[in-house]
RNA sequence: GCGCCCUUCGUCUAUCGGUUAGGACUCAAGAUUUUCAAUCUUGCAAGAGGGGUUCGACUCCCCUAGGGCGCGCCA
């Protein structure tokens, strides 16, 4: 790597379906570096398989990395807006002699890999074209440029998370570099684009460990800089078979719709396979500040929901309750697009927060569990809330309303006020607790009752104790 | 089959040759309590196996086992 450039480095996923955690993780160790070092963060979207590429996914990934807050520096690089570019190189690599033309069909290079097989053999091009000249019978004929790759020796790829890793040259063959219908491939596409770019680092999944070996060889073919690599490990399931569909959600965009925090996503991802000491919650400007690439672990991580929850809910504690409460109230919205969230809602909202943040984990749950604030007037009790409305509690619903319906309205006075009524009647506290969880929040669980009855308010805590009465 | 990589509590991890192997999540118990949470306290739980090197190994080396990735005119 050139040590006086600007460190530059760069996200690269191809366009053929979502964003998925994995591309998340490896985008945030970029963006996470970039920001640490002062270098740029570069997206590139490696579009050249025409057929699987898609607007959609290009979208998908542009959502996803803006909703993981992940930004990235200037415009995007659309890889197959570059063609001519990787045709030019491809064309000096033959006037030099690093790359030559391989006539050799589809479907004889299957036959050879089947016959490599069934030999045992390990299956790779055999260099049938490397030193032969095109003869009359393939005049006209379509041909493909492959590498001149070097045949002893071995190829050094020096790795930040890897270590040194070395390949004999004898086990890498001559990989295509254009294709007969003369577009580039992945491996002449990556290394040109990233070296129009500027690119110094690449840090990208392990499942590209191998190309790196290829890259090194066309980067030292053109003479070309090498950057830092670094493979990082990639993410399992919790079974800890690679991550796959039928782990459910792998886009980013589901895990926004189970209602995690960015941030909070952001520090779960992290922490899988990077860590500094016993430390947990790590805030993103915490992140930038301690984030080196030598700390990258080299083993598989599995995906653990129950963590992400823990920590997600440690970011939904720690947020204010204003901000809380609007990100909850859009996201309310986009789960009930026909429900109106209105001023009065959000006002409850942010005065029963401290109560309702503690009990949940996710949006989803906070949202859930504040309904009951968004009714007017009681709403309607769940199985186990309507088994606590018996006809006795009704009927001390009614007598407690009227012992209650005074001012001060504040949490402790409701309390002082409703211990008086159940000493009176003889009762515990718990039995009339119930009963009046059930009227004013349709649930047998919620905050504290009479925190619950100060937020909705005297007049409509009252509505709803009355309600009972019918 | 060939190449490369990985292996500490169930999970994520700390340890840069000398620790009662630590933390977090999960789980269990207790405290608190108007429900449910939160919080606090306590507890359960780990160096894959085998060889070396060393006064001393989870840490270094080798082998085995298990797992992962790659081996396309995909990226």
């Amino acid at each position: 790597m050139a040590e006086n450039s600007a460190p530059v480095l760069r996200f690269a996923p191809s366009p053929t379906g979502y964003l998925h955690i994995g591309g998340a993780r490896t985008a945030l160790f970029n963006w996470l570096y970039a920001r640490h070092i002062g270098g740029k963060f570069l997206l590139r979207i490696e579009d050249t398989d025409r057929e699987r590429s898609t607007p959609e996914a290009v979208a998908a990934i542009f959502n996803g990395l803006t909703w993981m807050g992940l930004d990235w520096d200037g415009e995007p690089v659309f890889q197959f807006a570059r063609v001519e570019r990787h045709r030019e190189v491809a064309q000096q690599m033959l006037a030099m002699g690093y790359a030559y033309r391989c006539y050799a069909t589809p479907q004889e290079l299957e036959q050879m890999r089947s016959e490599q097989k069934a030999k045992g053999l390990s299956v790779r091009y055999d260099g049938r074209w490397r030193d032969r000249e095109p003869g009359p019978e393939q005049r006209n004929m379509p041909y493909v440029v492959r590498l001149r790759a070097p045949q002893t020796g071995e190829t050094v790829v020096h790795d930040v998370v890897q270590g040194t890793v070395r390949w004999g040259n004898d086990q890498l063959d001559d990989m295509v570099l254009l294709r007969s219908d003369g577009t580039p491939t992945y491996m002449l596409a990556v290394v040109v684009d990233d070296f129009d770019m500027g690119v110094t680092h690449v840090i990208r999944g392990v499942d590209h460990l191998n190309n790196a070996a290829r890259q090194l060889q066309i980067i030292e073919a053109m003479g070309w800089p090498v950057p830092l690599y670094g493979h990082v490990p990639l993410i399992h399931g919790a079974d800890g078979a690679k991550l796959s569909k039928r782990h459910g959600a792998l886009a980013v965009e589901a895990y926004r719709d189970m209602g995690y925090l960015p941030e909070a996503m952001r520090n779960y991802l992290l922490r899988l396979g990077w860590s500094h000491g016993d430390d947990e919650i790590i805030p993103t400007q915490k992140a930038i500040e301690l984030f080196t690439l030598e700390a990258i672990g080299r083993s598989a991580a599995r995906f653990d929901m129950k963590k992400l929850d823990s920590i997600n809910a440690h970011y939904m504690r720690a947020m204010y309750d204003g901000a809380l409460a609007d990100e909850a109230l859009a996201f309310a919205q986009r789960l009930h697009p026909g429900r109106i969230f209105d001023t009065p809602h959000r006002a409850r909202l942010v005065a029963a927060m401290p109560f309702l943040k503690p009990r949940a984990k996710t949006l989803v749950e906070l949202v859930e569990k504040a309904d009951f604030l968004f009714t007017d007037g009681a709403p309607a009790p769940d199985k186990a809330a309507a088994q606590a409305l018996n006809p006795v509690a009704r009927g001390l619903l009614l007598k407690l309303g009227q012992a209650l319906d005074a001012d001060p309205w504040d949490a402790p006075s409701l309390e002082a006020r409703t211990r008086l009524f159940v000493e009176a009647e003889g009762m515990a506290l718990s039995d009339m607790a119930q009963p009046l969880r059930a009227a004013l929040t349709g649930r047998t669980a919620s905050p504290p009752i009479f925190d619950v009855m100060a937020v909705l308010g005297r007049e409509e805590a009252l509505t709803r104790i009355r309600a009972q009465g019918d």
